[in-house]
DNA sequence: GCATGCGTACCGCTGAGCGGAACACCAAGA
DNA sequence: TCTTGGTGTTCCGCTCAGCGGTACGCATGC
């Protein structure tokens, strides 16, 4: 095996099964190591070495340095000194990536109206396994500083807008979400898989879900799906703000009244 | 050798250069090929096909064929029955890129009172190569349909923000852009290097460059570098609206605020 | 001095990647 | 109906790009 196995001997655990602790690359492809080296950068971090590298990836130092020499060839990676970081190019790809779902161009006049209406934050997201992707996040003249961030994760259980995808989801599919856990992010997160599915119940009932300090203290949010033909939410969107100064419920119209125009016209 | 050198025998030209023309991978390495892969999907399109992959990498439909299974495992592409399309992780990525810069976040809330102050569209953007790459677009209520996009790019020598920049940039530079060649984008696009570097040294001078029609016909704008401790521009601001309804000297002082303002809190 | 971290270079082995050939499929046109 | 030309996909033997251990130069900080 070509792999760096030799690795798992600095953190000795008896493990016999195949794939050693971290973020080591199982599959020998090129392809990858080279995600795995793109996929290594994380929100906090600026430049990172080529050691770094090797550690976060599991991949020999000698390997990082071939691998990112070729990606900063093609732009992918950018030289700071001797220190690498994601380069332009990931970026302009990015953009292309969302802008190829229509939903993004789309979405925007419509969330601007939402957020001049309601002078708070709103969000665009879709869900990309347990977890909400944002898309867009147009923040609010007083927004509290929300841990929402345009490309950003965040687990679906614990926001409005994953929620109220996955009120709209095919049966399976949260049991599948159930079934991975849900891992508890703020003191008031759904962490029980019954009251869940109560609330998304309720959720497919009304139209439209809250999110009351499940995600972080002291902000509550309502959300409302964008639903297909087929009536399956694609993604949802959301308008977030301070646990005291928003009254969601009298967001809750604005919010799935937009939803709905949206749904309806990308159909 | 490895590469797809039988390419050239369709378009038989008599080129004894090393490089077909096209868009065809010369660097046999896979990183080229990957990055060749996704690189061929451009602004307009949607999911593309195997064999249409191939026509624009100039790569084997077997090759494509494959890598673009690895990517897709990897997320960097998705399928869509069996079209592919760009993965939403390139968009993950691709913001970390350039929220690594600090710059999009550090100018954010300036934009916006830009945008408030003036009602127009205002830009970020960063010099790549001889063209500006927009890094963040923010559309003014009354706007004007203009080609600017988030993560798009324009010949820096036909924008304002790209004049900006080549006015705080070595002299070496300049030249750079100006031997490239300055293509028409419109029809009142600078095309003489004479006129250009004319004007490059007002804008020195004035700390604002402006463009009247010179990427698009109706739209105008006012631009300012953003500059770092020794006065070489990293990125640079706009505001751009309709020719007929915008004053741009009235509104450069407010440009030039700006910018200044950011690169001071950059430094 | 002597660790210990870094980024980088050398170089022989080898299997992942390669792509031609052939496949099944689905139109549109004869 | 049988082409014809376009898809996407599988197979399989050859081979060179990628691999990574070893080694080096250079900063750090005991």
């Amino acid at each position: 095996m070509r792999t760096a196995e030799r690795n798992t001997k600095t953190r000795l655990s008896g493990t016999a099964s195949p794939e050693p602790p971290g973020v080591t690359v199982a599959d020998p492809s090129t392809a990858a190591r080279l995600t795995a080296l793109l996929a290594a950068f994380r929100p906090g971090d600026d430049a990172l070495g080529v050691s770094e590298l090797a550690r976060r990836t599991g991949l020999p130092k000698t390997s990082v340095h071939r691998l990112s020499r070729h990606l900063v060839d093609h732009g992918l990676l950018e030289r700071d000194g001797s220190a690498l970081r994601l380069g332009l190019k990931l970026f302009e790809i990015g953009q292309l990536a969302v802008r190829q779902r229509g939903l993004v161009d789309t979405a925007r006049p419509l969330l601007a109206d939402l957020r001049e209406a309601t002078h708070n934050t709103v969000h665009l997201a879709v869900l990309e396994g347990t977890e909400v992707v944002y898309l867009d996040v147009l923040r609010g003249p007083d927004a509290p500083r929300l841990p929402s961030r345009i490309g950003g994760r965040f687990p679906a259980h614990a926001t409005g807008v994953g929620k109220a995808i996955l009120a709209f989801s095919p049966e399976d599919f949260v049991d599948t979400v159930i079934g991975a856990g849900l891992p508890r992010v703020s003191r008031r997160t759904i962490t029980s898989p019954a009251l869940l599915r109560r609330q998304l119940a309720k959720v497919a009932d009304e139209g439209t879900a809250y999110e009351r300090e499940e995600s972080s203290i002291g902000t509550v949010c309502v959300a409302s799906p964008i639903v297909d033909a087929d009536g399956h939410a694609v993604a949802a969107i959301s308008v977030a703000g301070w646990v005291n100064r928003m009254r969601t419920e009298r967001l809750a119209p604005a919010v799935r009244t937009a939803a709905l125009a949206l749904s309806r016209t990308l159909r």
